[in-house]
DNA sequence: GTTTGTGAATAGTTTCACAGCA
DNA sequence: TGCTGTGAAACTATTCACAAAC
């Protein structure tokens, strides 16, 4: 290997990878092959292999992957070792459910501060978290905060993206069903939940 | 065009562009190019154009395409223009938060019930849908109910999937970050939240 | 014997550039 | 003139098959 640029499908299934790994080291297993873990994954192992091959050999032929190695190589290419906190806006249904999210914390993600619009939400707590007024949405930097979720309905998402630039912010997860405009600089990635919902009945067998 | 295989990145892409097509539709709309609609949805004109090429030519040179059969072909190739009606089970955090999201109802989606295997959620009404206990999941298929939505915990995940396979659905959205192996004769989605967000961080400018 | 790591072959997808139609 | 539709070229990703390592 070596010197190769990685791709971005790689990229797309080290998280699956790392979930993987993680689960099968927190049942004390020490050490798993490419094509066990394959086949919890539901994936194929020469993919997996080959996924690993632009990172390193962290691999020994004739025994696998040793758990731990894999978990924090994983972490380090991923930039999850640092940990990150995030800031939510919109803390409406979908936004209460990211807040007891138990996914976030297995990656080192910390929703560290709530902002909604609505006066009578603001000044309350969930989750032991206090909900600001989307106004205080300001100097992110300071806080520590580089990475926004945007919970709000379509039609304000753009603007709050925008709050979210200015801010500080360098990554945004949305969950708006709308694509939102940002300086190159920033990574957004959607996640529209209707959009892959969608995709379903195209791939069922005739009903 | 015309009997070409349809990649599934295309198939992965319709459904945003049938957003953009139903938003503009509602502004009273009428007519659209593939580089107005490219640039609403942050992607290629081209590539608009190739996709739709798959399927039929459904624009006009020099004007570009109506919106009107633009959403009328996308929803039949999707299979979207017959309405479904889908199973959720487990009506937690995120299940309830799916009950009350928007989005599905837009693209024909229609929840038409609900499970859990908590007695004391069983017999309730969430957003006017009985919650019923999971024993009862079986015949989904004589209430016409051909998919699933898979909002519980990881660990049940399997089990749960197993039992709508077996009442008789056809299609899984599946929202635990676990892989679950199911018959090829069905489809299995899956939206692992935390997964989208654990490449976030790789893409962002060095923190 | 088992399993990794990886070049080479194959498959799939995106991008381009432009002919042809309204 | 403006915009679609699409082959061909360029690029990217997956799959294979096997030599090397343990």
């Amino acid at each position: 290997m070596r010197y190769h640029r990685i791709p971005d499908e790689t990229v797309r299934r080290l998280p699956v990878y790392l979930r993987g790994a993680i689960h099968l080291s927190r049942q004390g297993v020490e050490n798993v092959s490419s094509s066990e873990l394959a086949t919890m994954l539901g994936v194929n192992a020469w993919q997996i292999r080959k996924d690993f091959s632009y990172f390193g050999d962290f691999g020994t032929p004739g025994v696998g992957y040793e758990l731990k190695i894999l978990i924090k190589h994983i972490n380090k290419i991923l930039r999850l070792n640092t940990g990150h906190k995030a800031a939510l806006v919109g803390v409406g249904n979908l936004g209460s459910a990211l807040l007891s999210f138990p996914g976030f914390a297995a990656y080192g993600f910390d929703i560290a501060a709530t902002f909604d619009i609505d006066k009578r939400k603001v000044g309350r707590r969930k989750n032991s978290i206090l909900i600001e007024d989307v106004s205080r949405l300001r100097n992110l930097r300071r806080r520590g905060i580089y990475l926004g979720i945007i919970a709000v309905p379509a039609k304000a998402s753009q603007e709050i993206a925008e709050m979210l630039v200015k801010a500080g912010v360098r990554g945004i997860l949305n969950f708006s069903p709308r694509y939102i405009a940002v300086p190159k600089r920033v990574k957004v990635i959607t996640i529209d939940i209707a959009m892959d919902l969608a995709r379903l009945p195209y791939y069922m067998p005739s009903s």
